[in-house]
RNA sequence: GCGCGAUUAGCUCAGGGGGAGAGCACUACCUUGACACGGUAGGGGCCACUGGUUCAAAUCCAGUAUCGCGCACCA
């Protein structure tokens, strides 16, 4: 018979009300059902389906919109986790939510996917032409662009599904337009004719931060320039360059102006002789060119380097531009016109050699561009762009920052953010693609005129000649730099001032930290410059990068990646949820093993049979919601309460608000150390006795139902059903919007002598079962122990009736035929001792005890004592710590140096007694 | 080159000026009426190194080493 399957009779000898719950926990069994609970009943949305409490200040975040073509990796499932648990735990604190959702149309890659798909049809954009590839493009989103939106439900996520936005959206459109011809109006936005980054197989320029460095084992090869006319005797002059094919641009040779070699050549102006074209070019001085390298003699080529390109302008030289848009040798490049870079290397290469003009070829290590969406080496390209102007724009997001408006988490972030903006440089926006925002800047070819236009217009307001747009489409980060503005139809759509008023600004951005610049930078610019100085966010959550088992970041190449997929399969969401947060800390990575997952799936299984036993044990008492309430009766109950008061109390500090992974160690702690192995275990013996039946299980219930709630962002799924089968007294139909629990109203339940009586007791009880475990006793067979108090005081007297109070639970837990407690008790005969601070436990083991070995353990646990006694001995005979350190330190210092001498005593006189 | 992290138990990692912690793994015992996806009891660490500050340093500071990540690049 399949485990997961109950017969009648199990469910019946299990409880009649619950024959639902199994033994096992089954994440697949529930996940999907609860989820689409919640989305019926319209709690994602932002009022709740009626539950927020308008009186409350709304709590908004925009989701970093995935791209169109992504599926869900890791880097999602935890930034949508960490997203989704501030925004359960505001939902449930009764405030307005509303998590905006949306995708993001990313130019390039939609672009790619959709050119691969014509491909296999032996088409390519050409053949469809402008009109009909974009509308391929929309099809192809039609078709796939949910895929990463239907994962974010699999992860539980509680986005606004029903209001989905789109960064090609006709109001999204609108939005970018008007920003574009603000700027251009305002001078921001210009055009010119710049070295920029191009990428030969997307045929498109980049940003400066679209460029992705890699260290690579180049080459560095040493070129004989011939002198026109020989110079002292000198007839030729060396190079060096990693690019040797770039030479057939060159139009100078450049030497640092101090270089003792090169005086001569500077001071007669002397010309190189270009091998392999017909050109003579000057040898220029400047001070860029470090004398250190290579052989202080640089080529310039400033139409392909942006160095050369500075050098070329300060010296007035000649662009010569040698390579078409995909990087082949174009009609500049002579006889090597029409070949690949790499053919043309190889090709200039070898004529140089065959000429006798290469002295030298070196290893060189460097660092080489390639594009960050298809990884093709960048070419540095001289061509006509679109620029934003950003250094005006950057200073109002740099003070926000200096002047703590905008927080970083972890606050090392911001130097970064910091450092970009005061370093920037201009950003080229223009894009040689046809699937994006296309720019709205019209020409008149006629007679000239020009300009970006908020409306299009087909007739030249001058001559009325027809007008030509331009054939750029923008960057896509242009479009998702407005996200936290434009999603709310800012600023065409009639709503969107009431709109931006009652959500803008969002609350938190949570981000990877690869987009701090190309996005959030940007947002807090665009965000500051359109909504009249008012951030976007005042809280930006970095959070780790999740990195393979091996601590290798993840990525397609490497193969590594692990589809989050998968795990919520294995571990179920909540499991992989609860995993992931928990592993967030402020300044580690996160170093991601899969099987790790395992121990939170088991702490579900963990949480749901805990409500099992609750459940179990409420059956037959017929508990009506309202009977579910704190019944603070014995120790055992004031302890587990007061602990509860402190986890929320935790949980609701302010400070630890994106401290995910404390705050899900404090939950876990809680709920399976503190609940689980001791409350539950208490009240196992408690509801034995029937004067204590119904407050116990009134107290197991209220504290589940409690410790429900504040899982409930982590592990929404599982709670929600658990929750479902228990009594409360909570007024909500569901989980989800149910109050979050007040931490400050909980604070009356904190009891300090509660917590130090259920101490001993775990003290006592754990000394009783570790000499059980030394003796080899069997856990069913009952012992007789006796408990001293020492001292024989008054004190020592009150000690012990505090703790007869818990004999029954003691005898219960240690599983005891006799219990004596007492101040002034003696060894009894036969006794194995343990020793805890003022209490002497003897368990009486008749026949069996072994006294050497008992000496020999209370010997070891005496040295280890009187070292540790030695240490506060030091302390505290120190004038200068007497003098200097906290007077509580002092106080509890003099008390475990106290603790220790007692403890020592009684050791010692037990082994005199055995001796 | 500049900057930022990390270095704590076999592994993965918390913690953080005042007697070294968790999970996993390991050892022994236990199928006890929630859970073997479990329980109980154990073993295991000069908290990278060297200095400094301090009454007190695994914790703060400086330097060193190793690993990782950014940014900027010299062709």
């Amino acid at each position: 018979m399949p485990e997961n399957q109950t017969t009648e009779s199990e469910n019946q000898t299990v409880s009649k009300k619950l024959p639902e719950l199994p033994p096992t926990y089954n994440p697949k069994d529930i996940e999907s059902r609860w989820f689409s609970v919640w989305q019926q009943q319209g709690y994602f949305s932002r009022d709740a389906g009626g539950f927020a409490n308008n009186d409350k200040p709304p709590y908004t975040v925009v989701i970093p919109p995935p791209n169109v073509t992504g599926v869900l990796h890791m880097g999602h499932a935890l930034n949508n986790t960490l997203q989704d648990i501030l925004v359960r735990k505001a939902r449930m604190q009764g405030r307005p939510t509303r998590w905006i959702l949306g995708t993001d149309h990313a130019g390039i890659a939609t672009q790619n996917r959709v050119e691969q798909k014509l491909a296999a049809e032996g088409l390519s954009r050409f053949d469809l032409g402008r009109d009909a590839f974009i509308e391929a493009c929309w099809q192809w989103r039609e078709e796939y662009g949910s895929t990463i939106i239907e994962q974010l439900k699999a992860v539980g996520c509680s986005c606004d599904y029903a209001d989905e936005r789109f960064t090609m959206d006709t109001a999204y459109a609108q939005a970018v337009r008007k920003v574009f011809v603000n700027w251009y109006v305002n001078g921001l936005i210009y055009r010119g004719n710049r070295i920029i980054n191009w990428c030969p197989r997307c045929t498109t320029a980049l940003a400066d931060d679209e460029v992705v460095h890699h260290e690579e084992a180049g080459k560095l090869w040493h070129l004989r320039y011939p002198l026109d006319k020989p110079v002292d005797g000198v007839e030729y002059l060396v190079v060096a360059t990693t690019r040797p094919e770039t030479m057939l641009g060159d139009t100078a040779v450049a030497v640092n102006p101090n270089d003792q070699r090169y005086q001569a050549l500077v001071a007669t102006k002397a010309q190189v002789r270009l091998p392999l074209t017909d050109r003579v070019i000057p040898i220029i001085a400047d001070d860029y060119v470090d004398p250190a390298f290579g052989t202080g003699a640089l080529k310039v080529t400033p139409a392909h380097d942006p160095n050369d390109f500075e050098l070329g302008k300060r010296h007035g030289l000649e662009q010569i531009n040698i390579f078409d848009e995909r990087a082949y040798v174009n009609a500049a490049g002579g006889d090597f016109s029409g070949l690949s870079r790499e053919q043309a290397r190889e090709a200039v290469v070898k004529a140089l050699e065959d000429q006798d003009l290469l002295e030298q070829i070196t290893e060189h290590q460097h660092t080489v561009g390639h594009c960050y969406r298809c990884d093709t080496t960048i070419e540095p390209w001289l061509s006509e762009q679109w620029f934003v102007a950003m250094q005006k724009l950057a200073a109002p997001a740099i003070a926000a920052a200096r002047e703590g408006r905008l927080r970083f988490y972890p606050q090392r972030w911001q130097n970064v953010y910091l450092n970009w903006l005061e370093n920037i440089h201009d950003w080229c926006i223009s894009r040689q693609l046809w699937w994006g925002h296309r720019i709205p800047v019209f020409y008149c070819d006629t007679c000239g005129w020009s300009d970006a236009l908020a409306e299009d217009q087909t007739r030249c307001p001058i001559c009325g000649a027809q007008l030509r747009q331009d054939d750029d489409v923008l960057d896509t980060w242009f479009s998702s730099q407005l996200w936290p503005f434009a999603t709310y139809g800012w600023p065409s759509q009639p709503d969107s001032k009431q709109q931006l008023a009652a959500y803008y600004p969002t609350q938190v951005l949570s981000t990877a930290r690869d987009i701090i610049f190309l996005w959030v930078a940007r947002m807090v610019i665009s965000s500051l410059y359109f909504m009249e100085g008012q951030l976007p966010f005042g809280d930006v959550l970095v959070h780790p990068t999740v990195l393979d088992a091996e601590g290798n970041i993840m990525s397609k190449s490497r193969g590594n990646g692990v589809d989050p997929m998968e795990l919520i399969d294995s571990y179920g969401a909540d499991g992989m949820r609860f995993g992931l947060a928990l592993q967030v800390t402020g300044t580690q990575d996160l170093r991601f093993n899969p099987d790790n997952l395992l121990k939170y799936r088991h702490f579900a299984n963990k949480i749901w049979n805990a409500t099992r036993y609750v459940l179990l044990n409420i059956a037959d008492l017929d508990l009506g919601d309202e009977a579910v309430r704190p019944m603070p009766t014995t120790d055992a109950d004031r302890w587990i309460l007061s602990r509860l008061a402190r986890l929320c109390l935790y949980l609701d500090d302010e400070a630890h608000t994106y401290d995910f992974g404390a705050s899900a160690r404090a939950l876990h702690e809680f709920f399976w150390n503190e609940f689980c192995d001791w409350y539950i275990e208490l009240a196992k013996s408690q509801t034995a006795r029937k004067p204590l039946r119904a407050s116990t299980a009134s107290n197991l219930v209220y504290v589940l139902e409690v410790a429900l709630r504040l899982l409930h962002p982590y592990m929404p799924h599982l709670t929600e059903e658990l929750w479902q089968a228990l009594p409360h007294g909570v007024g909500v139909p569901h989980l989800i919007v149910a109050p979050w629990p007040d931490s400050l109203g909980l604070t009356r339940f904190i009891d300090e002598a509660a917590e130090q009586h259920i101490d001993r007791l775990r003290a006592i009880v754990s000394a009783v079962r570790s000499t059980r475990a030394r003796y080899g006793i069997s856990p069913k067979q009952g012992l007789r122990v006796a408990v001293n108090v020492a001292g024989g005081d008054e004190e020592a007297k009150i000690k012990a009736a505090a703790l007869n109070q818990q004999a029954d639970l003691i005898r219960s837990l240690a599983r005891l035929d006799a219990l004596a407690i007492s101040s002034g008790l003696r060894r009894p005969e036969q006794a194995a001792l343990s020793v805890v601070d003022d209490l002497e436990i003897f368990v009486e083991l008749v026949g069996i005890v072994d006294v050497k070995a008992e000496l020999a353990r209370l010997k070891k646990e005496q040295t280890k004592l009187t070292g540790d006694l030695a240490q506060l001995t030091k302390k505290l005979d120190n004038h200068g710590f007497i003098a200097k350190a906290d007077p509580s330190i002092i106080e509890k210092t003099r008390e475990d140096a106290a603790g220790l001498t007692s403890a020592l005593e009684r050791l010692h006189a037990q082994i005199e007694a055995l001796r």
